[in-house]
DNA sequence: GCCTGTGAAGCTATTCACAGCT
DNA sequence: AGCTGTGAATAGCTTCACAGGC
């Protein structure tokens, strides 16, 4: 199996592939595709070693070839639902961001629990109440949601989401969140990669005042 | 220099630690903090090296001077003012969220060039035009920025960003972005995150089928 | 010449394991 | 007994460097 850095990178390629296909290039070489995605040549070789679709050395890869293969690695075999929990500020980001993106991986229905919200449609997505989401979760067979709620009920939705079957968590709340063993966990932190940023900024300010 | 992990980590142990001290508790032990961080134990007495504060084998780690401690090694020494570019539905998502949260780093303006938004209070942020963002920059010295603007224009406001002397940047755009030497840039990419998500939510059902 | 695919090397991050302390 | 701090070992990831192909 894929590493995680791994799969996330084929993720981008794909996106900027399907960018250069739009532009109609026909092929691209690995230093090419790495220059788009801030990455080394011999990483992008490395990564598409995993897809089992091969370039020529005359040509580098055939971009309509490749995002194939990379779908056929990525994707589902069928188009996959997802759900979206919490319809705050960020859960209509997220919608608004992913509508009609990417075709394999809808969001089918969000959650919310305030009548305000509920049985209204937000950005082209049916917003529900929290009550039926086992039902949307075993009808759809999603096996992936995504956290959007207030940190003191993240923990409390995580277990309601894997309690009807998802395997698969994008978290957004900032707080860690518990899992069992076998539902993969991903977390994105905000106010985290904030502080980074702010961190680093500093440190490279420092070092190019210092010589 | 600590390593972009550990910074991330300790930014993590602080928020966890904040919470902790707002629950009265007064020392900690590394394995506590590891599980609500979902690390190691080795992993948070390593991260804790850097920050140069020891605890005690009796006692652990006292959380008033843990915090303490975390905040000499990761905050300036006088609070920062970072800046917000794109004002759409995750521009104000990530307003929203920030708001009030961290003293020591303040969004003290957001821009965009929608003239329905300029000049407004944006969830309590002034939302300026473009125009303004050299002046907003020098003036507080701003460091910072964070992109959410349409993948299209995302360069364009980094370029300016970096002219105006910023050197950390947080991007939300769909596409990695190029900067100088100096600068660093945190690429958040959601939909790479939920193809991932989705990879390995399959990856684990197909893994526990197996048995 | 300049490409791809890949074994091997190099580097970074994490975990082990234990001395030292109370 | 059970903790911290840390050298040493391990695991994981990236880059090098070169054979093979056109």
């Amino acid at each position: 199996m894929a590493s995680q850095r791994t799969v996330g990178r084929l993720s981008l390629y794909r996106q900027l592939l399907l960018d250069q296909q739009a532009a109609k290039k026909g092929n691209i070489y690995s230093h090419q595709l790495a220059v788009m995605a801030g990455v080394t040549p011999a990483q992008v070789r490395r990564d598409l070693m995993v897809v089992g679709y091969s370039g020529s050395p005359t040509k580098g890869y055939d971009v309509r070839e490749l995002i194939r293969g990379i779908a056929k690695f990525l994707d589902a075999p069928e188009p996959e639902a997802v759900v979206l929990v919490g319809v705050g500020n960020l859960g209509r980001a997220i919608l608004a961001y992913y509508a009609g993106r990417r075709p394999n991986l809808k969001i089918v229905a969000a959650f919310d629990n305030d009548p305000q919200k509920v049985d209204r449609l937000v950005l082209g997505c049916r917003c529900c109440s929290m009550s039926q989401l086992d039902e949307v979760i075993q009808q759809h067979q999603v096996k992936t949601g995504i956290i959007t709620v207030p940190v003191g009920e993240a923990q409390a939705v995580a277990d309601q989401l894997v309690r009807a079957g998802v395997c698969g968590v994008l978290n957004f709340a900032p707080v860690p969140l518990w899992a069992p063993e076998g539902v993969f966990v991903e977390h994105i932190d905000m106010a985290v990669a904030l502080e980074k940023v702010a961190y680093f900024a500093r440190q490279r300010k420092q070092e190019t005042v210092k010589p």
